[in-house]
DNA sequence: AACAGGATTCAGAGAATTTTGAAGCCTCTG
DNA sequence: CAGAGGCTTCAAAATTCTCTGAATCCTGTT
């Protein structure tokens, strides 16, 4: 029954690809590639060791990317009664918080449009550039809000 | 008069503030200079030796930087009768754009869950972050875009 | 309280990405 | 159609980021 083994290969296929995916848009990647294993494991939950195997890489750089991956709310700590291991989960609804915290960027952006018109008042060229930017983040960060609790409120419903 | 200059500075340092920002979140740095400074610039538009002498980079840096930032559709080469060097400007509504642009990562999100969703089935402990992950992803991709037009549609109407 | 198993840290090696600078190319101009 | 100006390209240099692996720290067990 090799027909098992084959389908645990395209599944790590699947987790590697998408760990590429998010290595381009800017994720370290040790930690990508912990996340997506964790999101695409066929166990509930992994320990370090595990992590380590299964990647071919350092304890040290589970560690660093466990490190990042917690505070950002997408893998958490699983309660392992009976062993001295951590065991790392990935999160259920990672994706809202993940999605949640990259509102900090639009944050950012508004901020920086409003520190320019600090300095030079909406009549200018640049005036006119930062605020349609503030403009647009401001928009942005209050509908993303909206958009995510009504995911979850969605979600919710539908899993009655 | 140095008051001018002061508020150049002030202006400059809010550019490099927000470029910085954008580096952090894996865009290029130079790319990122070139970006910001067309943003908050005083001009309407800046050649290619404008940015260089500004920003201090070679005059390779800035086309490279160029070169990433036109197919986005952040920055333009605008049309200057009677000159010989290319002239950018900052795009209107290049922010939009830009996060229409960042959908194509969410379509990436939602191929991979799909991907997995081909190799296990929604009754297995992948198969159900898989499914809740390709829900999410696919909930985001229809509202982002209906999101963006919106946005269109009012700041257009504020602007008569 | 000493030990053992495991997690974390961090300096240094190594890899990957960026930038430079110069050569080459293209396009206007006279 | 020769020349000048400016843009692009690209190999090499520089910088930055990442990972490793060993030392250290922490925590629960005997």
């Amino acid at each position: 029954m090799d027909e098992m083994d084959e389908k645990d290969a395209q599944l790590r296929e699947a987790a590697e690809r998408l760990a590429l995916t998010l290595s381009e848009s800017g994720m370290q990647k040790a930690t990508a590639r912990v996340m997506t294993a964790l999101l695409f494991s066929r166990h509930e939950t992994m320990t370090a060791a595990d992590l380590c195997q299964e990647l071919q890489i350092s304890t040290g750089a589970v560690s660093g990317a466990v490190k990042q991956l917690i505070p950002t709310g997408i893998v958490e700590r699983a309660p392992a009664p009976g062993s001295r291991r951590d065991h790392y989960r990935f999160r259920e609804h990672a994706w809202a918080t993940l999605m949640g915290k990259q509102n900090a960027l639009l944050d950012s952006m508004w901020d920086a449009a409003s520190e320019g018109l600090k300095v030079v008042g909406k009549d200018s060229a640049p005036g006119r550039r930062l605020d349609e930017m503030q403009h647009f983040y401001g928009f942005m960060q209050r509908e993303m809000a909206a958009l995510i609790d009504k995911w979850l409120e969605q979600y919710e419903a539908g899993q009655d």
